[in-house]
RNA sequence: CGGGGCGUAGCGCAGCCUGGUAGCGUACUAGCAUGGGGUGCUAGGGGUCGUGGGUUCAAAUCCCGCCGCCCCGACCA
């Protein structure tokens, strides 16, 4: 096994694919196209877990759990929703083996046991979650209610690559219902705003708020909000959806409420959701060819001790790092101290490295004459050697300052990469030799949209929130529009 | 589903064309030296060569079937 990395430059779907594996985050399993999260993976998706799970609750919802399968005749009442998915579904016919009777030691599905309704393991809960709902909401007093349930869900995708598309993937799903149109609007808008305060505050990724146009909209949702961000190689990853699902969901599993007047009606919904593709995101907004460039705030281990050992007699040196540890754990600082003496300290150094924590300690002999310790930094490179004194407030602060730098790092890039552009031909220029985002005109028809898809492969990412009104007219039909939208290639 | 590629030691690969003792790197084990950026040297352990059949005195190698995986496209978070 080669020890470098591929470059990003060279081939960068082989960096992402063999950083992943190498950074110990995640490999393939023994079932086609679904993965194994390794356990310092697991960990940084259970820091984003926390992190969502507190927002989900500050803003008034409540998790619980829902079945993995549901009955084909609840999963096809919402007829688009049942469209959009038939074609990625696993379905579960039979419920018991037999020994085979050809085959010794070999088993075989039990003609005997055929399953009455067939059931469907779920690629999105709303079908079973509604058809719960029913039984929970009569009237107003019910409203608003605000469900979130963590899970994982299987679509039988062709292609998977890890985190970005697997047959099987964890995610959330927030799924409410409300008296009021508005109020489903409103609480939309509200979750979309959360998914975005998180890329932008913890996985440090600029991302554009938007809504989906019909094309790409969920099956089954009036509106589709998503959040957009840009990756390294130009292309655009979508990083969360929350959808406006107006009565769709409600009229097909009727449930009604009856309002303060006395009149019944059906209830309004939505659904939103991100899921493991965070992973992705994160790993290819920030790192680089050495490995892992992790924010802190979803950072495992914020800080990694290394001490450099001589000789046998290092007793007061480990004890040294050992209350270092102390220290730094006291001030809300999370730490691993590296004290295995079956690995040199230069190994550890590219094994963090690798694996993205973000500051480095090292402590040898030299250090203890000096009270001093070498601290570097992953997301720049750059090492210097400073005082045990106050150790606890440097670190806290450059703590910060690397969350800061690799969000505002990823944000130049982003508006580096992003180009308002007029016409066509430009835009397919764009397209291939300086890929990101591109504002441009569009008429708003499907026609036009899909013939730009495959021409160029560029789909409509969004229609961004917020950005000023601008007349233009179309860049492939010349036909008026009142805005330009966001395309890009995506994952 | 279409196109391409690959199954040989834990991992990454060579060997196959031209059949004849199964090899390299790395990882692993031990010893000695080394020790502020993936240490060096020496010795050692580890493989039904994906699988079933055929050809042959002899098959990792040639022929046929099957299975699995990866990559590229159409579909998708």
């Amino acid at each position: 096994m080669s020890k470098a990395l591929p470059k990003r430059s060279e081939d960068y779907s082989g960096w992402y694919n063999e950083l992943v594996k190498r950074a110990d985050l995640a490999e393939n399993s023994a079932v086609r196209g679904c993965m194994v999260i390794k356990p310092y993976g697991f960990a940084i998706w259970e820091k984003m877990q926390q992190t969502l799970d507190r927002m989900f609750k500050e803003t008034g919802h409540s998790n619980a759990y829902f079945p993995l399968f549901v009955p084909k005749s609840l999963f096809e009442a919402e007829e688009q929703n049942a469209e959009g998915f038939a074609k990625e579904c696993a379905v579960v016919t039979h419920y018991r083996l037999k020994n085979d009777p050809d085959k010794k030691g070999k088993l075989m599905v039990d003609p005997e046991a055929r399953l009455e309704e067939e059931l469907i393991v779920r690629p999105t809960s709303e079908a079973i979650i509604w058809s719960t709902y029913k039984g929970w909401i009569q009237s107003y007093r019910d409203l608003p209610l605000l469900i979130n349930q963590w899970a994982n869900v299987v679509r039988w995708e062709m292609r998977t690559r890890l985190f970005l598309r697997t047959a099987e993937f964890l995610w959330q799903e927030g799924h409410t219902a409300h008296s009021t149109k508005a109020e489903a609007i409103e609480e939309t808008e509200k979750m979309l705003g959360v998914y975005a305060e998180f890329a932008e505050n913890f996985l440090a990724l600029p991302v554009v708020k938007g809504v989906k146009t019909p094309n790409e909209r969920f099956a089954g949702a009036l509106d589709t909000y998503c959040i957009e961000a840009l990756m390294q190689d130009g292309k655009a990853l979508q990083a969360g959806t929350s959808h406006f699902l107006g009565q769709n969901f409600a009229k097909a599993f009727d449930v009604k409420f009856t309002d303060k007047t006395g009149t019944l009606d059906y209830v309004w919904g939505t659904s939103w959701g991100v899921s493991t593709r965070l992973m992705g995101a994160l790993i290819m907004a920030h790192s680089d060819d050495n490995g892992l460039v992790l924010p802190p705030k979803l950072a495992p281990h914020q800080v990694v001790i290394v001490p450099i050992v001589f000789g046998d007699d290092n007793a007061v040196l480990l004890e040294t790092c050992k209350q270092l540890k102390a220290r730094l754990l006291k001030a809300g600082i999370s730490v691993l101290l590296d004290d295995r003496d079956t690995q040199k300290p230069g190994w550890k150094f590219a094994e963090y490295e690798l694996k993205g924590v973000p500051v480095r300690l090292a402590i040898g002999n030299r250090d203890l004459q000096n009270n001093s310790i070498e601290l570097a930094r992953r997301d720049t490179l750059t090492k210097e050697t400073v005082s045990l004194d106050g150790i606890e407030d440097r670190i806290l602060n450059l703590l910060d300052e690397i969350q800061e730098s690799i969000y505002k790092k990823a944000l130049a890039f982003r508006e580096k990469q992003t180009q308002k552009v007029d016409d066509y031909e430009t835009f397919k220029k764009q397209l291939d030799e300086n890929p990101g985002f591109i504002l441009a005109h569009w008429d708003g028809t499907p026609e036009t949209e899909e013939r730009i898809k495959t021409e160029t492969k560029a789909t409509i990412r969004c229609i961004p929130l917020d950005q000023e009104k601008e007349e233009g007219v179309c860049m492939v039909t010349g036909k008026p529009s009142s805005g330009r939208v966001l395309f890009a290639r995506a994952y």
